[in-house]
DNA sequence: GGAACGTGAAAAATCGTTTAATCAGCGTAA
DNA sequence: TTACGCTGATTAAACGATTTTTCACGTTCC
């Protein structure tokens, strides 16, 4: 059984208010008994108890955290770098899976608000607005949502993803998206799109609407593949090797979000990372702020990082339809 | 704000004694009373408030999980499950991450008793005892690991990934691990060399020694690859692929727990697959049981699943050492 | 008619902590 | 001497729920 405030003020003769104003330093204590206080907490290794504390002052010192799915490979890096800012700031992290239903959104929040959590950062269901909750909140979503916003630059990241392999010489890219309801999928396309340019060419695919058939593609002229996820710049790269092309020799691929696998395949996966730890503490602080009835700063843009690795590469410089390569059918049943 | 209990007691004109046996049922209430606190409570949206539960029951309905980095790629699967299975149960999920560090994973203990957790689900860092917690508490990691312990049969994984592999006619393996210290991983590679028999060779290689040569590996004979982690298995696929090998056409590539990008490459990745939803609800309700000193069931040992896609096939049928295929040097700078 | 009993609900205690209100003792100034 | 202020600490209330105890009121039974 943890000791209590009341067992540490019986062996002390004291009372627990006492105790409790020589660790929080806010009454009036003489120094003589906060010695014995802290030497006593120090020797039985007392810690307040949340829900105690939590009773009386309103705070529990836990954040919600609520995902739409935890199996999303881009989350660990997320839910690391939260749960280090928040540790940091002295809070825990309750984490919920909204798996990607609005319905279970709305109930993943009310369950954090009743075990209450002092508040929520939430990375939305595609096409949720996160209503007004009790509670103070943060959203990790993009920069078109409304409200209080830490984000990534999804746009900025685009457009930094073209512009790079313009410099490299490609002129004709495949540009591949999952979801066009995502936003932050959306954002991305939206800003490589803004990077084109006249002799900077590129060919948009919704992997929602099929999959499009890249090796031919790339026999047709195009030089570098851009997904929107690593996870599907990881497909696209393992397809076109197995087809026969030379990554980068015949075609650069490009990914985003730096997942765990893409530092560990050969060639590496160039990719558009996220500032995790500074959207993390963004996103932490925010709330932090909220509690304190601060004045908040206006949402936060976290810029994109480029990472360079070796699935980018100058673009071929001959031109010609090449049917040299074989192509092998897909292997997979 | 919330409706508390005292609000609800007040519009009916009852005390919160009554309104609180009417919701659990427990004390002397009249059907006609309790259908009118049913009633209110359902109007005004009541639920009841975690903090004062809590100090009163000494229950949170909230489970720790303890990880050793919340980074590595198996552990969305393992968090999602975990989450699920803790939310069918009514418990929530606060995690802590001990970065590998025995101190911080003690310091996660202990912040976890501070505030409440009723229980705690722990993948302990390599080479720590859980020590004695004030708390029900499970092990996740290794059949080896002594105490409350639900996990994978990793030694039977592979068993069954080396069986399946003489199946397939191959004859000559490479056994692939990180770190010896690893329990998880070395289970896993003294289940492979269980089933190593007459006429089945294996040669083991643990990657903190350094990284071998797997196509010098191939071209002597070795005709499948087994590693301790879908990680370095695609980082072998890939590596092969790029040096000109087929797979499975020249060799076999096989990993363990099924990550996220293991369906999503070509070939698909053949792997052994944890079963995540089995040993999160055998984890949960081993916490569920020591909370209500129920008798504990033995330490819980779940067989791992292979999942068979297209990176592994039958040997190839030529054995002499094949020099046809370029080889061209590691991309990668 | 009074004791025993049953029923429904209120009153009060409790969990652990914080904090506002109070108090005893002491020194000092009017 | 009395009133006042300061200091260090105690007492008591409060947070929101659950649970034990008590209570009021009928009914039934001798």
């Amino acid at each position: 059984m943890q000791p209590r405030l009341k067992e540490i003020a019986k062996a002390l003769g004291v009372s627990t208010a006492t105790v409790s104003n020589a660790l929080s330093g806010k009454g009036r204590v003489s120094e003589e008994t906060r010695k014995l206080v802290i030497e006593k907490i120090r020797e039985v290794g007392y810690r307040p108890g949340g829900p105690g504390r939590a009773l009386r002052t309103g705070r529990s010192g836990v954040l919600g955290l609520v995902l739409p799915d935890i199996s999303n490979p881009l989350f660990p890096a997320l839910a690391q770098a939260i749960e280090t800012a928040a540790e940091r700031a002295g809070q825990g992290i309750l984490i919920a899976d909204s798996h990607g239903d609005p319905g279970a959104q709305s109930e993943a929040l009310r369950r954090m608000v009743q075990r209450g959590a002092d508040g929520i950062i939430i990375v939305p269901c595609r096409g949720t607005q996160v209503s007004d909750l009790s509670l103070p909140a943060v959203v990790i979503d993009s920069a078109v949502t409304p409200g209080n916003c830490v984000c990534s630059d999804h746009r900025q990241g685009g457009q930094v993803a073209v512009e790079y392999l313009q410099q490299l010489g490609h002129r004709t890219l495949v540009l591949l998206g999952q979801s066009r309801r995502s936003l932050v999928q959306s954002d991305r396309v939206a800003g490589m799109q803004d990077a084109l340019g006249p002799g900077l060419r590129a060919e948009t695919f919704w992997l929602e609407d099929g999959t499009p058939d890249l090796a031919k593609l790339v026999r047709r002229g195009a030089t570098a593949i851009v997904a929107t996820s690593d996870l599907h710049a990881l497909t696209a790269l393992t397809r076109l090797q197995g087809a026969g092309f030379s990554v980068p020799g015949d075609v650069s691929v490009l990914g985003f979000d730096d997942l765990s696998f893409s530092a560990r395949i050969t060639p590496g996966l160039t990719t558009l990372a996220q500032n995790m730890p500074d959207i993390a503490t963004a996103a932490v602080e925010h709330i932090l702020l909220q509690l304190e009835n601060a004045p908040l700063p206006a949402a936060r843009l976290v810029p994109m990082e480029l990472v360079v690795r070796g699935s980018t590469g100058p673009a071929p410089a001959e031109r010609p339809t090449r049917e040299t390569r074989p192509q092998q059918g897909d292997v997979t049943t």
